[in-house]
DNA sequence: TGTATACGCATTGTATACAATGACGGATGT
DNA sequence: ACATCCGTCATTGTATACAATGCGTATACA
């Protein structure tokens, strides 16, 4: 305990730890509906799918349990958690609170040059019925949408948002395949840079309002229409 | 795994984990101060201190580290979190933003009787130098905020508000000490709930934004004026 | 038939042994 | 004096063995 000022020597290296390495393949398989809502999982089973043991299972479960995906049951096991209509109004309500007011503060304090390197973020699309392209869309949004709220400079409201937006990738894979809304959401990113660069924040806050009320909405009417087990709770 | 519907056989008994427990007890100490900002932690230390073997210290400061109390460093050790300016004006804004939504859903649909049993949680003071009444009051100003919380009906938030204000307990207690507030801060939480039973919204939250503010700068002044060790970044 | 009770078993909870990592410091060479 | 290399050691990362829990079921009993 002399390595004082080690402390800085922080995650600097990249090699992947087991731990590390299932939580990714776990988290993957939740958002990407492998493990579908409500399921049963143990500890032994996913570590043998994962090829590990039960430990760092263990550790990647915990991790997940606490950005809402799985559920801990006492000597039980684990649950995938359910997708409620209550849970997606609240996570699209909380949604909307953070990037609305990350979205002020950026407009604040954002230069043109991180503008400019957001826009590179926001041409992103994605095609009917192709699954692979869901996954990448998703990641490619979330991406934007986080640098987007790292502009604000508020690193905690960062840390928050990226864990919730990673808890509602599942909706939108719920979502994607019941209804093709690439035209709808063509340009969408675009349009909200492009406000933010003149200069326009009222409009551009009114614009992301829009927006994500509009993702909930096109989710709400895509389970609405085909039936997808949803226990409502 | 026959057992599908054990799903809801949640948390019911109440006995406690050897990980729970050495939770609780490390996030005390944080709080508390007993372990200080920047102080290194080993596994075998804590494991010791708080007579257990690793396992349960290894979850436990996991999840700390995901409520930005610890920070891990990969076969080095653990550190308790610096507090920084910067972290301080980020969690404040952060809490700002999310209780002054909740308020404002608080104030649509809360009903008398539960602004009644709100009220019942407001009336709470701490004592100068008394560090047990310090201990005290914030676990009743954290209840009293995050039940207030809770009457916006948003689960999602609450979990969020609960964890940032965990995370913040330490900043009172550095600034605690340094002042007396006492006085200043009697009939706070009386004056809020008033004014939401009144159905005063706008006045309601104002007066929130108001306290929570000087609540901040209350802990900036403390801190500027008694030297505290306070790595900037 | 109904009800209380005890047992089995799947699963998590915990401890411990061992492997991997990487920072520190001394040895070595120039 | 100074840089480089290499071994050492503290610490985390991982696997495995064992204990504890509590649900489901069979069983005993009225």
């Amino acid at each position: 305990m002399t390595d004082v000022n080690a402390e800085a020597t922080a995650a600097r290296g990249t090699r992947r730890t087991m731990a590390e390495e299932v939580y990714l393949a776990l988290k993957r398989d939740l958002i990407t509906l492998r493990h579908k809502p409500g399921a049963a999982l143990t500890e032994q089973g996913l570590a043998e799918r994962y090829g590990s043991s039960r430990v760092p299972v263990r550790e990647a479960c915990r991790r997940l349990q606490q950005e809402g995906l799985l559920k801990a049951v006492p000597y039980k096991g684990y649950f995938v958690d359910r997708v409620s209509l209550k849970d997606i109004y609240d996570s699209f309500e909380l949604r909307l609170a953070l990037e609305s007011h990350a979205l002020s503060r950026a407009a604040e304090r954002a230069t043109d040059a991180e503008l400019g390197r957001l826009a590179g973020l926001a041409g992103t699309e994605y095609t009917f019925h192709d699954w692979e392209s869901y996954t990448e869309f998703l990641e490619r949004n979330e991406d934007f949408h986080v640098q987007l709220a790292a502009l604000s400079g508020n690193s905690r409201l960062v840390a928050v948002l990226r864990d919730l937006i990673g808890a509602m990738q599942r909706f939108f894979m719920l979502g994607l395949d019941l209804g093709d809304f690439a035209a709808e959401m063509r340009g969408e990113h675009e349009e909200l840079v492009a406000l933010l660069q003149a200069g326009q924040v009222d409009a551009a806050v009114a614009c992301l309002r829009r927006q994500i009320l509009a993702s909930r909405d096109r989710i709400l009417k895509a389970l609405a229409s085909g039936r997808i087990d949803l226990p409502l709770e």
